[in-house]
DNA sequence: CATTTGCATAAGCTTTGCTTATGCAAAGCC
DNA sequence: GGCTTTGCATAAGCAAAGCTTATGCAAATG
């Protein structure tokens, strides 16, 4: 009985060759497999080498199985899809006692960080890791277990969710700010102000005009000021004194309970949806990111 | 879904994993495995880091999996058999248009160049290739189809033989040393003259001692003369007039015919064994090999 | 005939996968 | 209790595997 590390020229050739079959190609096989075509071309040829036998016919823009390299591909197929299953299983219940969770910068930053010492304290021997992104990460594909998401079920039918925070946004200043303008006292005189602008490019936010309608001023229209597509950056902006911007209360309470900042209007907006711990559904979620999810929920 | 490229650190770490907790040894792994423990330990390492779960626990002398170690070598052990039986099926049948024969040089040299015509005109489109060693491989270790082997069937429990030729033994001179020496016509005269002796380390043949008993010179002791271990090369210094050597029939026949050789005695040494090709019990051919193996036969 | 597509291959570089050497801990024996 | 043995972990270093980029070639299409 011979040891496949004998057999096979590499055991990451079979990986390539399951791919190539599968898509008939191997500029597929590459892209899917984040490698160059050349590289999928020097691995089959390896594995035919070694077997002495054609695994594919090249044909014009495609490559096809030959009668040997279809059996072959079957019981491939069949050995990784066990071995696949088997170590996904593995990652997510035996993650151990690492969790990453996928956030925004600005969540990590406002809403994490003033926690993790409790967190620390209330889950003992987890490593949290965080893994920020200027967008919501698809976490099945990510490997990742958990993620912050903002809206509500309908935006994400493919995750199970679990409430951490409503979304109530006000404006907010800088005390340096303050010390330099009159404070406004209406939504309306807030228009007359300089304005810091939140544009995402992959996350939905609410702007200033929507803040403004959902105040009355159906006819305003926000002046354009300073525009910032990354949170934190605005929000320190605003605590250098540059304008007034939208405050996310769940990001910006302990903010301005510190009297870093100050909310400006008696007018709350919300908008009904929410901030969420989301997970993938039919996934399982190991041990200690389900106490790190419940931990998260339990904030709410 | 993942690829298994991106889960793993490496696609051979698996191979690794299941010998080790196979073998409970990571020591042991690596030597069957041709590596080093150090090799072993770091590819284990490799993947518990990638999974943050620890797969085995270690022992004094031993390690032993974890349970999740457990479930994932039960899953992994069946997905790489599935793999391997098919690998080697590949590999038997679809060694395609090569089939590897292994045979001595002398074999090689004297049996097969000089039909080496026929069977390119006989079996077009085959390539053969021909292993020569001092030994008998184990085919089934070195994945060889097949193999020429001298004895009989009681000698290879664990191989199909098909018959190529007899043992038929008789004396050979080079023409140069007959143009220096009397030409000997008995056994008895044969004894006073230099005498060339294969002494194989790895493979038994048959001595002038026994050539000599065979001719009823009982009492009969070759006189001890240049002493070679390749057959070739004792048929290479015939020709030089070193001496005379015991000559296989199938081996120096078309030698003899050709007046490089001259044959010196009636009497042959007749063993009751012979030389066929050999194959594993129990282990597909592919046609090729079949081919190869019902011409090797047919030469008889 | 020109263009597009995609595999094969050469040349070169980076990273992986080892190796050798050594340390440490557990177990057994005297 | 001390010594020896065994076997895994780790550091340092090296070889070669596994790519990458660039280019050539062939088949198919318009």
């Amino acid at each position: 009985m011979q040891s496949l590390r004998h057999l096979l020229p590499s055991a990451g050739s079979l990986i390539v060759f399951e791919a190539a079959g599968r898509l008939a190609s191997f500029t597929a096989a590459g892209r899917e497999l984040g490698m160059t075509q050349a590289a999928v071309s020097y691995a089959i040829r390896g594995l035919e080498d070694q077997f002495g036998a054609k695994l594919f016919q090249r044909r014009h823009r495609q490559v096809l199985l030959t009668e040997a390299g279809e059996r072959f591909h079957a019981d491939v197929t069949l050995g990784l899809s066990h071995i696949r299953k088997s170590a996904e299983e593995l990652r997510a219940r035996a993650g151990g006692m690492h969790v990453t969770l996928s956030a925004s910068t600005a969540f990590a930053s406002f809403w994490m960080m003033p926690r993790l010492q409790k967190f620390r304290d209330d889950l003992p021997g987890i490593d949290l890791r965080i893994q920020t992104a200027d967008r919501d990460l698809d976490l099945v594909a990510e490997g990742i277990p958990l993620g912050i998401r903002g809206g509500d079920a309908a935006d994400w039918p493919d995750y199970e969710l679990a409430p951490i925070a409503g979304e109530d946004i006000y404006p907010v200043a800088g005390p340096a700010y303050l010390a330099r303008a009159d404070t406004p006292r209406t939504p309306a005189e807030i228009t007359l102000h300089h304005l810091i602008h939140l544009d995402e490019p992959y996350r939905p936010a609410a702007t200033w005009n929507e803040w403004f309608q959902s105040a009355g001023l159906n006819g305003a229209v926000a002046k354009r000021g300073l525009v910032i597509n990354d949170y934190v950056l605005v929000i320190q902006a605003v605590m250098e004194g540059q304008g007034i911007a939208l405050g996310w209360r769940h990001l910006t309470d302990r903010l301005i309970a510190a009297g870093l900042l100050v909310r400006l209007s008696d007018h709350v907006m919300t908008t009904g949806k929410g901030f969420h711990v989301a997970w993938p559904k039919n996934r399982a979620l190991s041990d200690s990111a389900e106490k790190v999810r419940d931990w998260l929920a339990a904030q709410a």
